[in-house]
Parts: C-alpha cells; structure tokens; sequence
DNA sequence: AATGAATGAGTCTTCATTCAT
DNA sequence: GATGAATGAAGACTCATTCAT
C-alpha cells in the first residue's frame, strides 16, 4: 500500500524511454512519415501510453526537441569556462558542440535535417538557432573589444551567422561519418573559422571589385 | 481584352505551370504535408492532369528538385568566368548564388529546408551538393597551387564544407529578409570566407591548447 | 470529289481493328482491368475514336462478346451437316468448338473467363450457352428418338450442360496449352462423352448405394 | 435483451465476418466491382479494421479463396472413406461437392466465376483445381487398375479435367438454382460420368470417321 | 475525321486519435 | 496503469468520359 511496488516503471523512466523512441523513429523517417505506431513500437509499449504520457504528435515532437536542443546547448554552455581568453572559448564551444553530435546523431538529425522544414516547429528551432548565435556574437564581440576595435552588431550578427553555419554543414558531414573524429572536426573548424574571423577582426578586409554590375 | 483564353494551353507551358505551382507549395508545406490537391489548385488546374504530365508525388519533388537545382548551378556557372583571378571568381559565384536565392526564395526553400530530411531525396540533393563542393574545392586548390602551397584534398574538401556551410547559413538568413541585399550579403560572405581561407592559405593555423582532455 | 480518298480508313476496317484490340485487351485484364486508354493504344488509335465508334466500355465489351459468340456459334453451327448421323454431327461441332478455341484463344478468354463474373455481362453470357445447350440437348434427344428410346427434357437438359460443361473444361486447358492438338481434344472429348452419354442412351444406369445419408 | 453489445468482439470473430462479408460481396461484384466500403458495411464495421486483420484487398481476397478452397476441398475429402469401391467414393466426393456448392452460393461464386478471370488470382485458383483433378485422375486410374486395364497419364489427366469441367458446369446450374436438389444432381453426375468413364474404362472406344478434312 | 487537353468522381490505403475493458 | 479494438478524416492515384481545336 504504502511503497509502490515498482513493477510499472515510473513515469519519468517511461517517459524518457518514449522521447528516446521517437527520436529515433523522427530522426529516421521525419516528422510526417514517422507513424505514432512505429514510435510505439520502438519504446515497447503501447500508444494509448504514448498519448497518455506525452500527448499529440506534435507536443511529442515539441518534446524531442526541446529535449534535444537543451541537451545541445547545455554541452555546449557546460563546455565553456569563463576568464579563459576568448578563442579558447570559441575551441571549447566548438569541440563540445562535434562532440555532441557525434554522440547524439540522432538528435542532431532532429535538430538540423527535420525540424528545419516542418511549418510548426521552424519557429521552435529557429528560437534555439537565435540563442546560439547571440552567444557566438558575444565572443566575436568580446573579442573585438579586447583589441580595442568594434563592429556594428548587425555585422557581427551576420558573421555569427556564418560561423554557425560552417559548423552545423561540418557538423553534418560528421554525423554521416561514424569514423570521423570530432575533435578533430572540431580543430579543423576553428582554424577555418577562427583565421577567417581572426583576420577579420584583425581589420582585414576584402572588398568588391570597382566594376561589379 | 483581346484573346486571353485559359485553357486548352500545350503541354510545354503546363509543365512550367505545375511546376512552379509545386515548388510553391512545397516550400511552404514540405513533401508531406503538401497535397496535391493544393498543388493543382495553387497551377489552376485539376489533379490528374498533374499527374498525366508529371507522374507521381515523388517524382513531382524530384522534377522540383532538379528545375531549381540546375538552375541554381546554372547562375552560378555563368556567373564564374574563367581567366579571371580566383578571388574574384569566387565572389562572382557567390554574388550570383546570393541574387539567386533572394529572386528563387521558394525554389531555396525546397532545396535547402525540405529535401534535406525527407529520405527518398537526401541522396539526389547530396549529389548536387557534392558538385558545388567539389568546385569550390577546386577554385581553393587553384588558389593554393597559384600560391605554390599545397594541402591534403582531404583538408581541402573540408574546408569546402564550411565555406559553402556558411553561404548556406547566410543564403538561409537572406531568404527569411525580403528587404536584405543580397550583394551585400555576398560580399559579407567573401569578407568571411575569404580573409579566413585566405589567412589559411597563407600559412596561418591555429592549434589547440596542448592540455585538450 | 466523288470517290472518297481512302487514306482515312473506312468505318467498318476501323471498327474492326478497336474490336480486335478490345478482345486482345480485355482477355488478358478483365474487363474492369483493362483501361480505355490502353485499347486506344493496342488499336493505334485516340480515345475519342473509341468512343464515336463502339460507345461506353460497356457496349464496348458487350460488342466483343457478341463478336466473339457469334464467330462461335458461326463455325460450329457451319461444321454441323445435317442429315449425318448424330454421333458424327456432335463430332463435328465439337471439333469446330475446339479449333475455333485454339485459333480464338483471345475470344475464348473473353468468352468464358472474363464474362462470366461481371455482373452486367453474365446475362449475355448465359444466353449464348443456352442456345448451345439446347443445339446439344437436340442432338441427344434425336439420337434417343432413333434409338426409340426416350428421356425427360429436363434430364436432357441437364446431359447436356454437362456435356458443355465438359467441352469448355478440355477448351479452356487448350487455351492455355498452345501446342496441344484441337482435333485431339476433339476426339478425346468424343469419345469420353459419347461412350457417357452413349451408354446412358443405351439404358444403362447408375444408381446410388441404398444406403445413403 | 440480456447481453448482445456488437463492440469490441475479440480479433477472430471479427476476422471471420469480415472474411465472410468480404465473400458475400465479392460474389456478386467480382474482385474490382467490389469496394472496400461495401465490404466493412456488409462486415459491420469500419474501413480501416479490414486492413488492420485482413490487409490490402488482394490479400483479402486471395484469404477468400484460401479459405472457401480450403472448406471445399475438407468437404470433399472428408467424404470420402478409404477401403470402399472406387465408383462409390467417386459418389461420395460427387455429393460432397454438389452439397457444398448448394450450401455456400457465394464461396463458389467467387472460386469459379471471379478468381478465373482475375489475373493475380488464376494461379492460385489453378493449384487448387489441380489437386482435384489429380485426386480424379488417381480415382480413375485405381479403376483402371482394378479392372487389369491401363491409359497413360495423359489421357487420365484428360479425363479428368472433362469430368471435373463436367462437375462444375453442373455445380454452377446448381448455384443458380437454389430449389435444385444437391443429391439429385450428385445423381445425375454420377450417371454421366461413371457410365462415360465406365464404357471407356471398359475399351469402349470411339473413333473418328476416317475422311475427316 | 481526328486528337491532345482536361476533369469529376471514385477507390484504395493510411494515420492520428480515442474508447471500453 | 495498460492495451486491443475501433474509427473519422484525409490523401494519393486512376479512369471513363468529354471538349475544343
């Protein structure tokens, strides 16, 4: 009477094995394709459970990816250590962000390859993307004021966009390569983004040819 | 006033019609969640003429897939002229890939937000994506080899990767901002990728902290 | 002026080749399975011809199953020479049957296998064998006359459908059976039918064990 | 009044009156004429119960034959006690068959009139015939044996097919006639083809009249 | 006379979702 | 708490049939 018997697993363990479930079953079928059934079946258990539990397909596939974007972004935060100097900030973000990924491909596939397309949640994970980038701005812009130059935030915005991107396309190409080594990805993308912004920021500049028509 | 009579039109412009038709509508709904009720009203014209003249759904994406691909090749291609110095080809292609995707918002959205995840036409969309990469690489390589550097294909392709990663990224950026300019977009988009490529190709690189764990 | 130019086919050749072209079509898909477009095409015709000349689908079947019942019934009522004796008179309608089937082997599809399910047609159908029925319960009843025996009409009648019934049994193993030889069949129907029904004309009898339950 | 809630039958039943309505329907549509809504009306219940038991419409009706061939063949050779004259077991098998086609019209419908013409179906209708007339042909040839005479295979196998054609014909007058007496037409099969078979088996033989053209 | 263009109507099939036990 | 049974609604696809040229 008192103590449950624990025969029936408690909710919050159901619960984390159907958001398991259906995020391998949307990561490999999409969103419309997925059918609640095969979500089911996945996590062992029947759907009235599924609904039950986590509501319609929609909240469930809300449920995914809020749980796959917080998982991201708290690796990513939980990387970063403070008073370091700001490009070793931007490696560590880096590193823990490939490392993610290559240990979560199927959240990524979530994230990246579903979420983008599907009306209802474009906004959800767009709302997340903005996060990101808000804080890779701040680095580029903490940067540039510890050398004593400055860029207008919609520059800076524009470049945080880029480097974002450059990492989500590497990113994606690690999680089609299960032998890639996310470190190394993650090397290879600082160098790439870090030269670039570096020199950037370094008041390099290329400008268009006087011609251009 | 004079003749404007609405049907009975040759088979040539109906093609054209639907298709435009579909790529509209399937850049607002996805594969999916597009019928093809929707698709023959938006061509103003009935469903098994749709199919008579394009065959299935899938083969409907397909056709969208291939119209907006080669011509997104198509700009940049006859954008790119030879005999000119690298940097500049490089920002003449991505000047015509950024005008592209700002006048093709829809046919932007097919390609790079909806075939990405939906299984049956990753693979047709990865093989476009492949030619642009292999390009760029190419023109990197060009720029390298002009230098007398040289760098492992294997490094080259990535950085392709994330070069074309972060046009994606901005190009993503311009086709939610009607009122952006997507030369100026372009030209952002050298500034990064070029002053980072070209620090890279000069022999910058940078290393990780020795005490990586 | 007067005479007309005969480039365009004439009415009869045209309506001639759609009807071949049906029977071909509708004997290896059924009535249902068949499509009006793939009749226009084995005709090398357009569809509106098909309709301006033979009607619905319907009349367009029912057109074919008269063809073919009549060509039937043509040769097999033109192989029977009166004033023969009966035995000989049923052998030659028979071997007409069987070459006429193996000659037909689309007709006789048509005929026996595709009409008979489909409701609309099955009356058609069944007025066709009737007329069969009675050419054969006439034959045995005239052979019982000569014999100055006698037997019930409606034991007549049923000899009979199973005399047919047997004949379309061997017919329809030599549609399918290209090398078989007609007038074997023929002969081997002759003899298992005539030696039946021969011996009940000569009175003999089975009766059923007393016993029964 | 005491209990009969018709909801939430267990699987089986409800297998069954679909398997059953789906009979009915087929009967007296034909495989295409017959909808899928006719057929969950007729079973009482809804669409998408039909595909969950009993799958796509070929399936069920391939089920159908399946299961009215089955019943059929049980019926026949459950009739038929070893060890007794041959002519007898063949009047056993006779009236099974003649009994069960009086008793269930639709299932004969459907095995004779529509799975023959309807090509995914022949095949499978064609095994089941074969057994028959290979279990005849065995009758048949125990006769002959029993009798110190001999045939070949193929005449048997000929034989066979004419006494099963013979069978049939007969049957289907029976199925549309619903006041006619199974036993009685066991009867008058039995008359027919054992006296046929019975002269042939004696030496009787007919043969064609030598000027045949 | 002849046909490419066009469609209304209908069928199979699937799926998210909910009862009743 | 847990599930087998059940369905309303919707979508892909086809086809007989008819215009307009």
């Amino acid at each position: 009477m008192s103590t449950p018997t624990f025969k029936r697993l408690p909710r919050a363990v159901r619960e984390q094995q159907m958001l398991d479930a259906a995020v391998k079953v949307f990561s490999r079928r999409g969103f419309h394709a997925a059918s609640m059934d095969e979500i089911a079946d996945e996590a062992g258990i029947s759907k009235p459970m599924v609904y039950a539990y986590l509501g319609s397909k929609e909240e469930l596939f809300t449920a995914c990816l809020h749980q796959e974007g917080t998982r991201l972004m708290e690796a990513i935060v939980g990387a970063v250590v403070p008073d370091l100097p700001f490009d070793e900030q931007l490696w560590r973000g880096l590193r823990a962000f490939f490392r993610f990924v290559g240990a979560h491909r199927d959240g990524w596939a979530v994230l990246y390859r579903q979420a983008r397309g599907e009306r209802p949640f474009a906004d959800d994970l767009a709302a997340m993307r903005s996060r990101i980038i808000e804080v890779v701005a701040g680095m580029l812009d903490r940067g540039l004021v510890a050398q004593g130059r400055e860029v207008r935030a919609a520059e800076l915005e524009v470049m945080a966009y880029a480097l974002v991107g450059a990492a989500e396309s590497l990113a994606d190409w690690l999680a089609d390569h299960p032998d890639a080594d996310p470190d190394g990805m993650a090397t290879r993308m600082m160098n790439f983004g870090w030269t670039g912004a570096g020199s950037m920021l370094a008041g390099h500049q290329w400008r268009p040819p006087p011609a251009a028509d």
